[in-house]
RNA sequence: GCCCAGGUAGCUCAGUUGGUAGAGCAGCGGACUGAAAAUCCGCGUGUCGGUGGUUCAAUUCCGCCCCUGGGCA
């Protein structure tokens, strides 16, 4: 029996952080057969275990889980790296006749899986670190190097801009060329795809947020974030909700109700976003009220 | 009880030499192609504490009352 004679199926689990994601996927998981990939930017970095409320030991035993931890924090995970990890679990999951179950809040993995993302080549490190450090006017530099799609991007907007820089630098063509080109990866087609968007009142969502940063503070959140004082704040990992936050704390600037207030706000406003996301680009989800 | 300082947007406050008011934060809406838990853009009518008076006109000036904070007793 190979997998060409069975009809690859997959299931996408999405929503807001602390919508019951994780939850709804280990249960799913023990009905269909299934393997769970996360598809959540923040709770791939190893050393973030409590504040990302990654999946717990037991948990995890309950169904198979990957791509949970799995980077090291000092490492620039992106939207491209994690795609190829998607797929080749992807690919293994159906190897073994199990159904993957891809489930996280970030929008943008879930577009570049269904929709695919650009094949631009890799960006030298020494133009990609130029231009991250760069302190100029990003967008009067895209001006002249790359007008159609300076066009496109607003000044304030410096992590596009510098991503825009990177490639017309790096390629010798502009990201909107590559974009043009169309979409190469797209490891979901052909298979028949389940869609489930967690549906929870903003309230709800809100209070829940608050009451489990709470909890990871009880879960030694912040002997979590103490070793990773001396790190840049520039990493990806160093981004993470809370760790800024806390990081100030221990250095003295905050106090600690003041860093728990802010970590809070920064969930709130980030679970705003994830449903603008949602409600803008990913209508053809189906709404499940949890 | 007396004196002083305040009572203006959900919060913290600014302001109007009298022509009914605006910032920050919160909140809300939006964008999103290799940092996405990121990065950015947009949205400000509220009995200006209450009530009487002066005035063409009062949130602004005056009287009284209420509330809050501080001081004196």
């Amino acid at each position: 029996m190979t997998s060409d004679n069975l009809q690859k199926r997959a299931l996408l689990i999405a929503g807001p952080t602390a919508s019951g994601k994780s939850a709804l996927a280990v249960d799913l998981a023990r009905q269909w057969n299934g393997a769970i990939i996360n598809a959540d930017a923040s709770q791939v970095y190893g050393p973030l275990r409590i504040l990302t409320a990654r999946p717990l030991p037991g948990e995890e035993a309950a169904a198979p889980h990957s791509l949970y931890g799995h980077v090291a924090g000092t490492e620039h995970y992106s939207v491209a790296r994690w795609l190829a990890d998607a797929e080749r679990e992807i690919a293994a999951t159906w190897e073994k006749g199990l159904v993957p179950i891809i489930v996280g809040g970030t929008g943008l993995y879930f577009r570049a899986l269904e929709k695919g993302l650009a094949r631009v080549p890799d960006i030298p490190e020494g133009i990609r670190k130029f231009w991250r450090a760069c302190s100029g006017n990003l967008h009067a530099e895209l001006l002249t190097r790359d007008p159609a799609m300076a066009a496109r991007l607003l000044p304030g907007d410096r992590q596009r801009l510098t991503r825009a820089l990177e490639v017309i630098e790096g390629t010798g063509r502009s990201l909107l060329d590559w974009q043009r080109d169309g979409q190469a990866q797209a490891p979901l087609a052909g298979a028949s795809v389940d869609r489930i968007f967690m549906e929870v009142p903003r309230d709800e969502l809100y209070l829940r947020a608050e009451q489990r940063f709470d909890q990871m503070m009880r879960a030694g959140a912040l002997d979590e974030v103490r070793p990773l004082a001396g790190l840049d704040p520039l990493l990806p990992m160093m981004k993470a909700i809370g760790v800024p936050e806390l990081l100030a704390h221990l250095k003295g600037d905050i106090d600690l109700d003041a860093a728990v207030a802010r970590a809070k706000l920064a969930t709130r406003h980030y679970i705003k976003r994830q449903l603008t996301w949602w409600r803008g680009q990913m209508e053809h989800w189906r709404l499940r009220e949890e």
